[in-house]
DNA sequence: ACCTCCCGCCATGCT
DNA sequence: AGCATGGCGGGAGGT
């Protein structure tokens, strides 16, 4: 099957000439001799192949851009000699070392730096266009492309993971993907962007290095690690994490893939992507994306070991990113000492609206949307694995305790309606490891919101986009309103229309387009809303977060000087100003909501006792308790443009089809099938996915409202609606609490401040060498041409084209149909978790903390 | 000695 | 049961 296409295969000799084995020998015998071919493929083969180089070229062809593309790259390569060809390579290598051997073969192999992942990811991406004619078809076949590459299919996950992260891949079917290059990236990072910035994954990083900044000091060290960790994440329970963020064309498929959704590598990759976007030095060390990753999970335990892998992981995403360019290594010094971390170096991003497709639409979806999301929302949360460390932390397990009273009432709660899940929530009643305890936790907060106010049913409507909207499916379930209390939820910017203070959980948002792009929208499911209080006390991050962020995002402009105060700036380029505007509008939304939350956020956060120091902390929480943590879900993106198209998107449907049934055209409607879903069970769902992060929060309006002004009014913009009442009163206690702003520092009340940096110690980053100029360059310079031909696929001469970014037309419409919700199986879908945030107020908290960054040097290292 | 991170065991889950 | 996925962490190569 598979092979159809590629099957390069060829090259049966190459094995000699590739390299090896691997590791050992004998592993790599093994590996080798692993007949490659084989038909099928199926998984294990791995032959190896692949480089010969001359024969095939395309591999050959791939270096060569690779090498062309990226110095680096090809500088590592001579000495490997990849270049030419593996075959060659051994050679030299071994020559190098030793030839000696006989055997070669495997020491040919070698050494790992040859089988590295960035390297094997250039080798990958070589294989395709970076802008893939989509009218062409760009299938991968896993299978068939470890085996030209000679890894194991592993690998192969290792970097496929990565790149759907990005969407620059979706997932089709059991061994195959289908290649979307670039097109969605800038959609993509702009969402992140947006997520990031709900999530206050800035306000984290702030958070940690000022611990850390104290700790240093030292003392203040009143906190522990753990405790700003928690914090930090405290978010976490309040925030959730995101789930995986889909875009609308690009959707997962396989219910399967879905299922792990959550942890993932794909997750992870995402939220470390949305640390570079958000912060602004755009230089993010191992250790803090490591911890703030963690401490979605558990921070309770701080767990050296999984930190180490963490760590293991981190560098695995990064090796991905490295070879796409988008980020670099760097050595940032500080005090303490020299760590190692990552300097993005992608084009810079607005939020994500940017784009430019002014259609909106909306998503038909509704209806499947919501199915889906919601199952996967609920699959994510509750999924078996479980882990068990969740509870571990002890704060936290108090916080189970309560949770799982409220899980049970959840769970039996009928919530939604609908019933597709049905499956699902059965699931999710079902295991729940650790995870669940945070979904417990979550909806325990919610369930307290709700009482304390009902929650808000929102029903969304999506509107269908205009354009599009072909499909335009607007069910009008799938409007169909979702409660959620959670009240929060993005809106996109332009559209709509959207509900605004109601979210809707999952409701779509639409945003503005992105520059190239079609718009998304993004889902967001309600339930993390109510999730959201902070169920251990912990509290969610609220808040503030973007405001640094949303600063700079949004306007681009205005980001970068903002940064500059902070830290420097560097690198930043703005780019796309303008972009704005969406943010207000889901600000808005979002924030609109609820405030009950942030009610009980203080209620809680008596908890939380308060001592000296970590009182700061406590504060903080409340504050973001208080802040209200609705947060939301997760929601999806979903790019407009796709949206209408397809109809043709079925695709899923049949898996979902049960379900789903029919709508087929459905893309639209995945979620609107979901819709039903009563929000706490979409609560739920969220939160599982993500199981940490930081959450979105959405704040009540006031302090939404607060918000907005805060920083800058571009900023704001992007709530466009604002809450009514802005106190900044309000808002600078919530900040204070949230413990974005430290004690002493404070925040201005003012808003309009909000960006200003206190204290800000910025960081200084000194950057070494990189180039900046440069990596927008190289961004480009990936797809050459060329290698789209090569592909096997033989696709490839539609490809060229390069830079057609525009997969609108309808070819590429439909391409992008069907992705576009589907979302696969349905179940799964994803849901991701958007959060959104509320933001406003919060921001500007956070933009007023200051962040103690020390200053950092970075020293590039380029290494890879 | 530390930083990276390859490798592959094995759990998870879908067929 | 079998296969596709992918979490995870031991331990080794590189510095």
């Amino acid at each position: 099957m598979e092979n159809e296409k590629e099957n390069l295969v060829f090259e049966p000799h190459k094995r000699g000439l590739m390299k090896t084995p691997l590791k050992d020998s004998t592993t790599n015998i093994v590996l080798a001799e692993i007949p490659p071919e084989l038909g099928p493929l199926t998984t294990p083969t791995k032959p190896k192949e692949v480089s010969q180089g001359e024969p095939w070229t395309p591999t050959a062809n791939l270096k060569m851009l690779i090498s062309a593309v990226s110095p680096e790259i090809r500088s590592r390569d001579q000495k490997r000699g990849l270049f030419d060809n593996r075959s060659e390579l051994p050679e030299a290598k071994d020559g190098l070392h030793e030839h000696l051997f006989g055997d070669e073969y495997e020491k040919s192999q070698p050494s790992r730096k040859e089988k590295s992942l960035g390297l094997l990811c250039h080798k990958f991406l070589a294989r395709y266009p970076k802008y893939p004619n989509p009218a062409v078809n760009n299938d991968i076949c896993l299978d068939e492309v470890a085996e030209e590459l000679n890894v194991e299919r592993r690998r192969i996950y290792d970097i496929v993971n990565v790149l759907e992260s990005l969407h620059m891949v979706s997932r089709l079917a059991k061994n195959r993907y289908t290649w979307h290059g670039r097109h969605n990236l800038n959609k993509t990072l702009g969402t992140l962007k947006t997520v990031g910035e709900e999530n206050k994954y800035a306000e984290q990083i702030m958070m940690i290095k000022k611990k850390e900044y104290e700790q240093e000091f030292d003392f203040i060290k009143s906190y522990s690690i753990e405790d700003h960790i928690i914090k930090s994440n405290a978010g976490h329970n309040g925030h959730p994490d995101v789930c995986f963020v889909e875009l609308p064309g690009v959707e997962f498929r396989a219910a399967s893939v879905n299922s792990r959704k959550d942890k993932s590598l794909r997750v992870m990759s995402q939220k470390f992507v949305m640390l570079f976007l958000v912060s602004t030095p755009q230089i993010v060390s191992l250790e803090i994306a490591a911890k703030i990753l963690i401490g979605e999970d558990h921070v309770e335990d701080l767990d050296k070991s999984k930190f180490k892998t963490k760590i293991r992981r981190l560098y695995d995403i990064a090796n991905v990113l490295s070879s796409l360019e988008l980020i670099k290594k760097v050595h940032v010094t500080e005090e303490r000492g020299r760590k190692p971390a990552f300097k993005w170096t992608g084009p810079e991003i607005s939020p994500n609206t940017s784009g430019p497709s002014p259609v909106i639409p909306f998503l038909p979806s509704d209806l499947e949307l919501r199915r889906s999301s919601k199952e996967n929302c609920a699959k994510n949360l509750f999924s078996p694995r479980g882990k068990p460390n969740f509870t571990r932390h002890p704060s936290l397990i108090k916080l189970v305790k309560s949770i799982e009273s409220d899980r049970r009432k959840i769970n039996s709660a009928p919530s939604s309606p609908i019933k597709t899940n049905k499956a699902e929530s059965s699931q999710n009643s079902a295991s729940f490891p650790s995870k669940m305890a945070q979904l417990a936790a979550i909806c325990k907060m919610q369930l307290e919101e709700q009482s304390s106010g009902p929650r808000k049913k929102v029903k969304v409507q999506l509107a269908r986009s205009g354009h599009g909207n072909p499909a335009a499916p607007l069910e009008t379930p799938a409007n169909a309103e979702l409660e959620l209390t959670a009240p929060s939820l993005i809106q996109p910017l332009g559209v709509v229309p959207l509900i605004p203070s109601p979210l809707s959980s999952a409701v779509p948002v639409i945003l503005p387009p992105a520059p190239s792009g079609p718009s998304y929208a993004i889902y967001l499911q309600p339930t993390q809303a109510q999730a959201m209080t902070p169920p251990q006390g912990l509290s969610p991050t609220i808040c503030p977060t973007h405001s640094c962020k949303a600063t700079g995002s949004t306007d681009t402009t205005d980001a970068t000087t903002e940064k500059a105060p902070n830290g420097v700036t560097k690198a930043s380029a703005s780019a796309k100003p303008g972009s704005l505007l969406p943010g207000p509008e889901r600000q808005g939304a979002k924030n609109r909501n609820r405030e009950p939350a942030a009610e009980r956020g203080l209620k809680r956060t008596g908890l939380l006792e308060d001592n000296g120091s970590k009182r700061k902390f406590k504060e903080d929480l409340k504050g973001l308790e208080n802040v209200s943590a609705t947060l939301f879900p997760s929601g999806y993106l979903i790019p407009l443009t796709q949206c209408s198209l397809g109809a043709e998107s079925m695709l899923s449907s049949k898996e979902n089809s049960g379900t789903l049934s029919p709508n087929h055209r459905i893309y639209s409607s995945p979620i609107a099938g979901v819709i039903p879903v009563t929000s706490s069970e979409l609560t739920a769902v969220n939160f599982p996915s993500f199981h940490v992060t930081p959450l979105k929060l959405m704040v009540s309006p006031t302090s939404v409202a607060a918000v907005p002004v805060g920083n800058s009014p571009a900023l704001t913009s992007s709530h466009p609606v604002p809450v009514q009442n802005p106190s900044s009163a309000i808002v600078n206690f919530t900040l204070q609490h949230l413990g974005l702003i430290s004690p002493s520092v404070q925040v201005s009340a003012s808003p309009g401040p909000g960006t200003i940096p206190v204290s800000p110690k910025i960081e200084a980053v000194s950057v070494i060498p990189e180039n900046v100029g440069a990596q927008q360059g190289r961004a480009t310079s990936y797809g050459s041409p060329v290698l789209g031909q090569n592909k096997l696929n033989g696709q490839s001469a539609a490809v060229t084209a390069a830079q057609q970014p525009v997969p609108v037309t309808p070819k590429g419409s439909q391409l992008v149909a069907e992705s576009f919700f589907r979302t696969p199986g349905g179940p799964t879908k994803p849901t991701s978790s958007s959060c959104m945030d509320s933001d406003g107020a919060n921001k500007t908290s956070l933009g007023t903390l200051f962040v103690p960054q020390r200053k950092l040097e970075v020293s590039t290292e380029d290494v890879h």
